[in-house]
Parts: structure tokens; C-alpha cells; sequence
DNA sequence: GTACATAGTTGACATGGATCAAATCGGACG
DNA sequence: CGTCCGATTTGATCCATGTCAACTATGTAC
């Protein structure tokens, strides 16, 4: 069917880092405009994902690190009895699947939350490229470096804050994600479901409802399904405790 | 007064990775015999820290990670309002601050629980010679993946499992880790205080000792102090639930 | 439009583990 | 070898959040 279009045949499959609008948040900020086409001959421009597609899972071999382009991604790690642990949310520009460099398959279940475009970068090709480029290879390890401070603080937020605390956190970390990719920090639609919040924030779907309607009561949001609205960020911050940036940001 | 006894002075800060008994856990295992040299030469013999010394802490402007050589290290996130969140324990052979590449200070504060000996790698001069080895940079990923890993297994641990699982899975961590290292997986000493285990695990450490007392009179393991003897490692299994290796090991 | 499924909200109640308090242990040091 | 201080254990009580249940809203297929 999708070949009946033969629509740009001729390169299908290679990526323009060079147009991209998100190059100032993913790997190419870290490349010399004439190194990108290196970064270039090595991506792929991945296919499109519907909404609850798996963009791998933790059969899947091991193969690539994939960047959010539009839409957003889920991670989650699936235990054997079933049970699923969210371990994060990416968004445009965020690299996907750096917890399993080295591993037979990858390390977690990643699940478009909507409609979702990604760029492939397989690994052993940029593991090459990076061992040539000591900017993108710096790059990388601070990357992987965050990505293991965020899940420190997550399981901080985990340990020792209440059911509020950990959804302020929550909020104020989108809100400043929304912010860099130049999207309103104040007015955004979650691009994830109560369930995910829940099971992400170590809590019950229930909870994370009432939180929701406690912190509309006292007018510091404004929550309609997933379209949400921060009416007072600094009431948000108090709550969140830490007056910072937890988990991702 | 260390300079009264110039033994060895010659030499002093070079460590020799050829004979440690720990190449086969830490750095060297990714690198051949004939290119051995070239990390013995950026890596710096550390100095010895004492139970409670601070190897580095959140202040400390960032430059190197570092191998435990022996003894064991905590690090630990301490928020501005001085709480602490223990993130993770370190044993012989594994490599502590890859959270905190491309950061200006330490992410976090790394304590040692005994006397303990640490290698030192500056970040800058292992990121040149890993962009020389491939092998060894493809390491440095993988291990940095595990240290994501191991922080999503943590913050499924604290989100998802009661006291006693928690508990069972760190045992068991433990024991595995111990015995990679050819000590008993059975009878070990716990480096770290109860107060650690409740903070890492995100409970009281009141939680902690009941806990332990209830595994004891149940026959699953025998305590008295930091000594400790598991008895049923099946019965350790069945408790945590998960069957397998949970955070580190 | 109707119906069924899925997601979200609200209420009532139960409970695991936190908290507070106190006793005991253990080890460092004079 | 006794003292002191921190670490650990044990007991009693309380509460934030989980669980169960019912209801509502939203969306989707026919």
C-alpha cells in the first residue's frame, strides 16, 4: 500500500540533522556543522508510531538509541509476573534506550504515547562516530550521566516525598521540558494518562486523581482530563519541597 | 611527614593495573594486555580514605571517576534542606561518579563506609583514551547503561515492593556481588549501617530491623550486628518476589 | 444515536510502615 | 573496666495512601 507513493523514493531513509528543528536539543548540538553529515549518514529516519505502539520491547535485540522527533514515548520495564514500572517520559529531542548499550535486548518496553516520529541512530555506528568525535562522544556520556541523575532523583522522589510533593515534581518537570521546546510552560496536554503518572510516581491512579482535584481546589491548577493549565508555579514549587528541578528536567 | 619515607617515591602515583586482582571487574577487563599501559598512565593511584572520609561531595568540582580498589563507598544526593537519599553502595571493582560526566560539580557525595583504597581516572584523559579503544569506550556505555539500570530496578524496588521485599532484594544483591568477588555469598559482613539500608530502601530504620528480626526468626538468615548469614536463599528469592536480580549486582 | 469499553473521579475503609518513645547493645576511649 | 554515645532493637500508636467499589465522563464502533 504505502509503496503506491513512491513519493521521494530516492532517500528514504536518511535523516536531515541539518533542518532539523530540534538540533539545538539533541545530538547534533554537540557536532561542528561540517561533522553533521557524518551524524547524518549514520541516521535513520525512523517510521512513524500510532499511539500504544512499541517502538521496542524488552525482547527486541538490542540494535539502536532512538530520538523523539514529534509526538512522546514511554518507557516502562515489564517484570516476569506482568507487573509494569514507568521509568520515564521523552519527549522531542530526548534519546531513548541508553539504559541498554551492551545488553543483548534492550532494557525496557518504550510505548508511543501518541502519534510519535523517531530518528534511528544504531549503535555501533555511533559508537564508531563517537570514538572520532570527542565532542559527540562527551556528549554522550553526559547524556547517559543525566539520565542517571534523573532516575536518582526519581527514586528520591520515590523514598521520600509524599503524593503531592511527587506531582508537583512531576508537573514542574514538563512544564520546563515544555518551555525549551518552546511550547507554553503553563498550558500543556499531558501527553501521558493518569495510570502512567500513577504508576511512574509509585502511586495509586486514585491518588494521583484526588492530588489533581486537591491542587485545582486551592487554585494552583486548573486540570481538565489531560489538558492542563499551571495557574501558580511558585505555590507548585513549594509543594514540590525541593525548589528545583527533580527528576528529568 | 609521608615524605619522612620516600619508598618507592619513584613511582608513587602510578597504579599497576597489570597486577591488580580486579581487572577482571573493573576498567582493564575491556582492554587488551599490549594497550593495558595506556590506562596505567592516566590512572592515579588514590589515596586512602578512612570510614567516614568524603572521596568527593556535591561541592567538589568534577574531574574524575573512580575504581574502589577496596573497602566500600556510599554515595548519596543531600538536597539543600539536608536530606539525604542514599543512591547507591560500591564494592572492589566498581566504578563510582559515572553520574556526573559533563556536570560542573559531583551530582552526588561519595563517603567511605570502611577504609577504602580507590583508584582515580580523570574524566578528560579516560575520554581521549576511550576514543582511541573502542573496546573500552564500548565498555564505558555498557557500564553506564548498568548504572541507569540499576537505578530504574532501585526506583521500581521503592514504588512497587513492601519492606521485606526490598530488604530480600538487597540481600540478595549483595551476596551476588560478593561472590563475583569470590567472597562468600553466604556469610558476609554488611558494610553499610542499618540507617543507610532504611535510607537506600526508602523505609525507617526501624522498618529495617524489624524486618531483619522477622527473616531471622523465620529461619531465612542469621544476623547479629553487620554480620550477616543467609540461610535460605531461595526462601530470599521467593521474598523478593522478583526471582531475580534486583538494583545492583 | 446507542452501546460498550476505557479513562477518570469520588467515597469508604483497611493497613503497612512511619513516628514517637524507651530500652539495650556495642565499641571507643580514658 | 567503667563510661558515654551512637547504633540497633522493640513496643505502641497514628496516618497517608492503597484497595475496593461505585459512579461519571469520554471516546469509538456499529
Amino acid at each position: 500500500m504505502a509503496q503506491a507513493i513512491p513519493f521521494r523514493q530516492a532517500s528514504p531513509l536518511k535523516a536531515s540533522c541539518h533542518q532539523c528543528s530540534l538540533s539545538n536539543l539533541c545530538l547534533p548540538l554537540a557536532i561542528e556543522e561540517n561533522d553533521l553529515d557524518r551524524l547524518e549518514d549514520i541516521v535513520q529516519q525512523g517510521r512513524i508510531f500510532n499511539r500504544g505502539e512499541h517502538i521496542f520491547d524488552q525482547s527486541t535485540p538490542y540494535r539502536s538509541c532512538f530520538a523523539v522527533k514529534s509526538g512522546s514515548i514511554k518507557t516502562s520495564i515489564i517484570t516476569e509476573n506482568g507487573e509494569e514500572q514507568v521509568t520515564g517520559f521523552f519527549m522531542p529531542g530526548e534519546l531513548v534506550g541508553l539504559d541498554s548499550i551492551g545488553s543483548e535486548h534492550y532494557a525496557c518496553t518504550a510505548k508511543a504515547l501518541e502519534r510519535t516520529s523517531v530518528c534511528e541512530f544504531p549503535m555501533e555506528k555511533l559508537e564508531e562516530l563517537t570514538g572520532k568525535l570527542p565532542e559527540l562522544q562527551h556528549h554522550m556520556y553526559h547524556l547517559m550521566s543525566q539520565e542517571i541523575q534523573n532516575s536518582h532523583q526519581l527514586a528520591m522522589l520515590l523514598s521520600k516525598n509524599t503524593a503531592e510533593e511527587r506531582i508537583a515534581a512531576l508537573l514542574l518537570s514538563l512544564s520546563s521540558r515544555f518551555q525549551r521546546r518552546r511550547m507554553s510552560p503553563t498550558n500543556f496536554s499531558l501527553p501521558m494518562a493518569r495510570n502512567d503518572i500513577a504508576n511512574f510516581l509509585g502511586l495509586a491512579v486514585e491518588t494521583v486523581s484526588r492530588v489533581f482535584t486537591r491542587f485545582q481546589n486551592q487554585g494552583i491548577i486548573k486540570a481538565r482530563g489531560r489538558e492542563v493549565e499551571l495557574l501558580d508555579i511558585e505555590a507548585l514549587q513549594m509543594v514540590s519541597r525541593e525548589f528545583s528541578r527533580q527528576c528529568n528536567n
